[in-house]
DNA sequence: CGGAATCCCGCTGGATACTG
DNA sequence: CAGTATCCAGCGGGATTCCG
């Protein structure tokens, strides 16, 4: 039997679980949504992240550059620089991240309300008599 | 048109750490995309997805039942039934999780040829002849 | 059947120090 | 400035067991 729109659950969980390996890393999105931008330069990546370590920084990189998201560009400078770009891979994942971030703009505060209410009221206990 | 001034910079930063810490869970957009077809039962659930242990599948739905995402619908028949189901909520961050998903079904096999190569590049660089 | 509690291992990822 | 290497704490998350 054919399904045409809905191609498969267990088809979609395979699928997921691939681009959460990407994702599911919060560097690899900050980093993204970072260089969007314009290119920059690994402590320039570094400041404007503002608490990532640099180990984190320069595994992540590294990651990125080899899936092709990132584009690594040393000047052999006097003092070595390193700029890193968004390919034009990285770009195409920062779309649905910003779809994801602007999703998040919208509901975050219903979701801090719910959970607000929610702990109230397994705190105070369901109250059978009343 | 973006935004002239472009603040948003590290304004998203913070946006995405937040959105990061709901689906930076791998087990929260599965349940997610699981239960966007239709509700379904804990331990239907749990097949479904495959690979996930009960204590995750409980500690995650009721993460999700907290932030409003699902609704936890009891039965009290003989053997209990707790169907869960999306809300509006849910449903609406399934949209972003879908073009996401979208996006690694477009670029996970051009991804793999990056790190291919990559990796083949990187390991015969150093010394060939050993 | 749905869920809670316990145990425990492995990986993530931060801090630090050293190199080129 | 950019990157590597080491150490180590925290917790994510699996397996198992018991309860309603």
């Amino acid at each position: 039997m054919d399904m045409p729109t809905s191609p498969g659950v267990s088809d979609n969980c395979r699928r997921m679980s691939s681009v959460l390996s990407l994702v599911g890393d919060k560097w690899t999105v900050m980093i993204v949504m970072v260089l969007v931008e314009r290119p920059r330069r690994f402590n320039d990546i570094k400041r404007t992240i503002g608490g990532i370590s640099q180990q984190m920084l320069t595994r992540t990189l590294k990651a990125l550059d080899r899936d092709g998201m990132v584009s690594r560009t040393v000047h052999p400078t006097v003092p070595p620089q390193v700029e890193y770009a968004l390919t034009g891979l990285g770009h195409s994942l920062a779309e649905p991240l910003r779809a994801l971030g602007a999703w998040a703009g919208a509901h975050l505060e219903e979701i801090d309300g719910n959970r607000l209410r929610y702990d109230l009221v397994r705190r105070v206990a369901p109250d059978a008599g009343r």
